[in-house]
DNA sequence: CCAAAAGTGTTGCCGGTACACCCATGG
DNA sequence: CCATGGGTGTACCGGCAACACTTTTGG
């Protein structure tokens, strides 16, 4: 009764939500497209492997990272169960290992490329979940840099949501809920005038 | 790499958030209360899983029961993952078997009785999602007979938040988003005004 | 006649949404 | 001087919370 864990690994990449997806270098579904993860090693912790494996494809710790839900007979793996994670990232932190064997790569979520064990499900059930998150939390704070402008947070939820949000509401809410605070410093757009770097209050994960 | 599933199953008795616990009859951890469960048979699913214990214990089936969360390195069990599901039953349809070696049996939930395993996390983590799910889904269906007061129903809603209610603004409410309808029959009480009983718009669990 | 629970409306507040214009900058 | 995105305020609406009295019944 073996147990896997594999991990969604979302980024917002040009107005896109992303997720990262591996190439399988072993059979069974050689070739095909899957989410990272793997075999829970002994002795180790279900959270533990869950970082590992972001770590492994990504380079990134210290970023939001969640159980989803726990599957059984995903497809046809050895796994008979297999916990699922997800986790976002800032794509300005990323790392992949793109030369090594088995071809991590981001993938827009719609639609959702073909993959193996009915990943795609998995995929699905995590981007409901994110959606609902950003609603209530600041989870947000993961899929951006330090300091940001309102618009490329704007941005990103839009990516995420699939609708266009209104600017002046958006920036009453972040701001008047606290999730962001003003720098006080400007970054320069190329031909357009400055705009406000903003950052976040608090980087560990906050219900609203 | 064992996989075990556990139930939490709430009721409403008296008042009062009750869980089932049994009391264990083999080692480790015999004699002491813990939430049922066990491992995963071969070739069965977890929701089957889940499902079997909920029935051997209360003989209830078709009741709200969704999986809550996997856990790992609970207390010292044989199980390296334990997969947690959450329940709700009418304490007017269930039938324990309490003659049965392991003796199930209601016990408040506060304050929760010292549980082998951490169970008590477990329960901990299911009455927060409880709490949560009442408040944006029609759950509370699962906790009720086929018609009730709006009364009764408005207790059951005050055990699980932990606080009392207006009752003007509940009727409201439920009646208002269509979680209920009156039913046009009237329920006689002891020494008061007869109260008109209501039944659900619908037995399936819905987001409101 | 008394105790106990059933039933019923109104008001105020707050949060969410819709909506349009001026300004600074670089080319 | 023009094109581009940055930045700002107001008005309406609907949902939610607070709040008290009358009625029916059985004992």
């Amino acid at each position: 009764m073996a147990v896997a864990v594999v991990v969604v690994i979302f980024t917002v990449r040009q107005d896109r939500l992303n997720v990262l997806l591996i190439e399988r270098a072993a059979e069974p579904c050689k070739g095909e497209w899957a989410l990272p993860g793997g075999l829970l090693l002994p002795g180790e912790t279900l959270d533990a492997a869950a970082r590992r494996k972001l770590e492994d494809e990504t380079g990134v710790s210290d970023v939001f990272l969640e159980q989803l839900y726990t599957f059984d007979r995903l497809g046809e793996g050895k796994a008979e169960v297999v916990v699922s994670y997800f986790a976002l990232v800032d794509i300005g932190r990323t790392r992949l290992r793109s030369e090594s064997e088995w071809r991590p790569a981001w993938h827009p979520v719609h639609p959702t490329p073909p993959t193996a064990f009915e990943n795609d499900r998995v995929i699905a059930y995590a981007e409901e979940r994110l959606r609902n998150k950003l609603e209530y939390t600041n989870v947000v704070y993961s899929l951006l840099p330090e300091r940001f402008t309102l618009t490329r947070m704007q941005q990103t939820y839009e990516a995420i949501l699939g609708e266009r949000l209104d600017k002046r509401n958006f920036r009453r809410r972040v701001v008047g809920l606290g999730i962001v605070r003003p720098t006080g410093r400007f970054e320069k757009q190329g031909a357009h005038r400055p705009a406000m770097l903003y950052e976040f209050t608090s980087r560990k994960p906050m219900i609203l």
